[in-house]
DNA sequence: CTCGACTCATGCGAGATTGCATAGCACGTA
DNA sequence: TACGTGCTATGCAATCTCGCATGAGTCGAG
């Protein structure tokens, strides 16, 4: 008796709860919660006991390798998503107010992008602008997920679907063959499908520039890396050439362009900027926005 | 920056902290709001301005007789009650697929159908058959918010409407005069527009019976009260007449009849059993339902 | 004016919650 | 088989939160 009158006070009385139910649910796993909660693996073991206990039920099956919900747990899953759903609208309300430039914003970005463009030239005039800006540069490979409000503003390589979501395409950079000048002495006149290239591939999916080199005959094996920014490095070490925008010869001194006659076009790099229609205009996105829109235009004008 | 990256933490970080803005801004107060929620003012106090400070504004204005929501706080409501519905559906679901009949049960209704109708008739072979409900009755006045989750099931006079609510006419109870015995003896052949009437009136709207003692022409001003179980403790005490449930004469043995011939007809006093569609077929809920809907249907049988 | 009723803010001690560290367990690999 | 890695559950100490009691203030009635 005093545990279903306890249910009830515990799922109306502890909304947290919720937000515990719903990262193990997304995790399924305690200690994966955890590390997406920003708290530790017992704690929330125990909230999810205190929750299963209120409710009378289990929420998860506990096995070795990770937690799966019940038949239970699985019902409630899309009224939690309902309930984070208004819970982050109600966030974007909350900032649509705000009056200052101040605060924090998340900015999800490539290594690339991050160090040869966002942190020399867009950061500095803008911090210098509006000092109360705590900018966060995410660069993790993992897509971050901007509708969940996992960040703020997110530079891709790809058209957005519209919804709510908004951006714009900032820049299309023409892509070029990069290499160290030591080897682009060595390499000149080798033949296109000679070259030692450092392709860039991606885990999941086959990028263009894979496709490109393909077109042209290059072998499959010669330098392969999951990471733009490993590629570079290669490159700078004289190992090889790479497809990437030209315009990183500009930005990176060790880097410079090859020029290989008649090889079919090279598919432009779209660079977006984008962003959740809620948080647009909330100065403190906006401006931040705009820096990022107007330092990328620069980077295709040269 | 620190100030701002616990802001949105915060907000994210303490979904329950919505339920408290939220009982704040309903009662006005935060004392108010804290019987609402069931602890102390120091902590309502405490939270609201945890929130405030994580949002880095004013809430809520607060005045010696009552807070007030700022135009930021208001702003907040509508999206903190989709938060609270999206909560309340939650709930409903996590209910939903409960199988045992145990745990609590809210009723509301009046202290007259409580004590004398659902106290000794329907309670008693309930509990029996089901040991585990734990029900609630609550007999406040004011009008409990079915809709609101605040109460399971209602005991209402007036049809409802339809939507997320659904329920039943149990009864329709003739009404007739009521005096005690004493005063039968006393009244007989008095006219009935003489006879020393005890009304009902009820703090917002007039009630159908004062409409019915206007219309044979008894004088306003005899005995009134705001509350039936006094209307039938005054005429227990043999000091009038009272417009009531014929059947309220069975049920209590000091109240008898008191027949007066040529009298327009009484409306007779409708009783439906009322409670949400998304808990009528939670077994708990369903048993309580249906124990009641029983219980009041014999009433109107005899 | 003075009092009483009511509000919110805050100091303080009890008690609940947290994070760390550990134990126990299942699985895949050497 | 033995080991390493990942998981969950739980004991324990530090910390945080809560409720009580109090203080300061405002409003309205007598």
């Amino acid at each position: 008796m005093s545990r279903d009158l306890a249910a009830t006070r515990a799922l109306l009385g502890d909304w947290d709860a919720v937000r515990y139910f719903l990262a193990v649910a997304r995790e399924g796993s305690f200690s994966r919660a955890a590390r997406l909660l920003g708290t530790d693996q017992s704690t929330v073991s125990r909230r999810i006991a205190a929750l299963e206990e209120a409710l009378g039920r289990k929420l998860f099956e506990r096995g070795p390798r990770a937690v799966v919900h019940s038949s239970f747990g699985a019902q409630l899953v899309e009224a939690a998503l309902a309930v984070e759903r208004a819970m982050l609208a109600l966030q974007d309300r909350a900032h649509a107010s705000e009056v200052r430039v101040s605060g924090r914003v998340r900015v999800a970005l490539t290594e690339g992008l991050a160090q040869h463009v966002v942190a020399p030239r867009v950061l500095p005039p803008l911090l210098a602008r509006h000092p109360e800006l705590a900018i966060e540069l995410h660069t993790s490979d993992a897509a971050v997920d901007l509708a969940r409000h996992e960040t703020d503003i997110a530079i891709r390589f790809f058209r957005t679907p519209r919804g709510e979501l908004v951006g714009q395409r900032v820049a299309r950079l023409e892509r070029a063959l990069l290499t160290s000048h030591a080897a682009k002495r060595r390499l000149r006149g080798v033949a296109a499908r000679d070259l030692p290239w450092i392709a860039y591939v991606h885990p999941s999916f086959v990028a263009p520039e894979r496709a490109w080199l393909d077109a042209i005959g290059a072998p499959r094996a010669t330098l392969e890396c999951t990471s733009v920014e490993t590629q570079l490095a290669l490159v700078r070490a004289g190992l090889g050439v790479a497809v990437a925008p030209r315009s990183y010869a500009a930005v990176m001194p060790e880097l410079c362009v090859l020029e290989v006659a008649e090889l079919p076009p090279l598919p432009p790099l779209e660079v977006y900027v984008v962003t959740r229609a809620a948080i647009r205009r909330v100065p403190r996105v906006a401006a931040v926005y705009e820096a990022l829109v107007a330092g990328l235009r620069a980077l295709e004008a040269g």
